[in-house]
DNA sequence: ACTCAAATGCAATTTATGTTGCAAAATCAT
DNA sequence: ATGATTTTGCAACATAAATTGCATTTGAGT
């Protein structure tokens, strides 16, 4: 029996550690082939009998005989079948979902040739000293925007967004900016309206002594006045819709930047978090 | 140590048994990566502890140390981002920003494993009938639904975001489902007591006799019960915080995949954005 | 807030797995 | 052939893995 099939067919309830180690066997079932339910067990921060039980739960015989599950799919997913899985995958290039594979990839790996990590290290720099963070972005910044977000906060940075405002409330929005602080803008190709904004919003931060980073596509460098640094991925696809993958990992890499370069305000912030969790959840019982 | 290595680099030398055993690691060493001493050691008609024996001589730290080697072996030959690896110079290894390409490219190609168009098409045929979406997460699905709901509207569809709700609310944004609606529910590896929020949530879906879709990652197929449809791309790495391009990429899929099956829909919605940017844009003036 | 059922962790038990000393068997050189 | 040397199998031992009964904790429903 397949393990995902076993897990599908279950029909009893799974608690939640069930669902962790479960997961985890789904994301990695090589991984746990190799393993012992021990280790398993420790990956979940769940005691081994509770992966015993699991295994017995979802209908194997103990946990020797989920392994031998794994080890079955492991075998024929690599020798006999591997050959032919590969060529019906070409059969359905065609299909929107291999495509976007594709060129996500391809996105994700050009960013190398328009972007250093010593660009990054700049941008993280100067978010490191700073107060606060603004973010600025309109239209498809937006999930971008949110994840940066996320993750500043979770590492104690104080961020401020701005989504698809109007000057007005830009303006507004922007006005606690001081000289300690930094800006982030988000620019992708758009009308020429929306680049005054732009510019406007970044005299005013110069103004103030404040410190800007620009995220951007291609569209990056046409930006006037220049960014403090400027992070543009060279690649850019038509759509102005476009899911801007490669701007999203940018994001990501000035995050686990920032961890690197200061790990101890990483961890206080990490701790404070935790701290506020637990008061959060006593509170409520 | 590679295992074929081990033994070209052995100087000693090697009796009939031990060839016969080499032999047999060799023709299928996933195989015996899974087997125990005395399974591999019944295979060469040799006594177990003549395995264990090699396995030192050799230069590893006895049998399982071998195995070790093995597993090791297994896992990079089937992983494909090894191919990446490889390119990977060594000033990269200490780039967060080339760690990340890395990671994020294997993530989006681990989506063919455990996705395919048809259960794409399956989501998107849901879509195209529904009269309104919801959408329904927290956390770090947040990117993904604003994505998402972009996307939506934009093609003309209805879509409701639920975003970080508690119970009660999330019960008052969604007390309007109804029988030609659709919902699409991101769930990702979260506390137990989330797991409840979404029980709750596709009841209530069922009940009103909407449609389900949940995106999700190798969490997805723990979730009870069963969506209509289930969209769950299998890696994830341990992180809360990851970045969940795989699931976002997913979406997009989802988006082209709608536009591709209704063109007319899609045009229509794109028309009327049109004309009313148009309005806007007058009267601004 | 209280009660009950379920889930979990712990620890003892059982089972599988790997290791090693020793003697018998096989191999090799003389 | 015969003794020296090596290899092998056996069996006892040691270690690691899995299982299970029991006490504690957790969580859901009143």
């Amino acid at each position: 029996m397949k393990f995902r099939q076993a897990v599908e067919d279950f029909s009893g309830k799974l608690t939640g550690s069930d669902r962790v180690l479960i997961s985890l066997v789904l994301g990695d079932p090589l991984k746990v082939a190799f393993q012992s339910a021990n280790e398993l067990a420790n990956r979940a921060d769940v005691h081994s009998s509770t992966v015993v039980r699991l295994a017995n739960k979802l209908g194997f015989d103990g946990f020797p005989g989920l392994k031998r599950a794994l080890h079955q799919e492991a075998r024929t997913a690599f020798d006999p079948s591997d050959r032919i899985r590969r060529r019906l995958n070409k059969a359905d290039e065609s299909s929107s979902l291999s495509m976007l594979i594709q060129s996500e990839t391809r996105a994700i790996e050009a960013i190398r040739e328009t972007l250093s990590q010593q660009e990054i290290d700049a941008a993280a720099n100067i978010l490191l000293q700073a107060k606060q963070i603004y973010l600025v972005g309109r239209g498809s910044a937006a999930p971008l925007i949110i994840h940066l977000e996320r993750r500043l906060r979770r590492w104690g940075f104080q961020a401020i967004i701005s989504l698809n405002m109007q000057k007005r409330d830009l303006a507004a929005n922007v006005i606690g900016m001081g000289e300690q602080d930094a800006l982030i803008s988000f620019a992708f190709q758009a009308p020429t309206s929306l680049h005054a904004g732009y510019s406007a919003l970044l005299k005013h931060a110069n103004s103030v002594g404040a410190k800007s980073i620009v995220i951007s596509d291609s569209f990056g460098p046409t930006l006037r006045p220049n960014p403090d640094v400027l992070l543009s991925v060279g690649r850019h696809d038509e759509a102005e819709l476009s899911m801007r993958t490669g701007p999203l990992v940018v994001c990501e890499a000035l995050a686990v930047t920032l961890a690197h370069l200061s790990p101890a305000r990483v961890v206080k912030g990490s701790e404070t978090l935790e701290k506020l969790r637990c008061a959060f959840r006593n509170n409520e019982t």
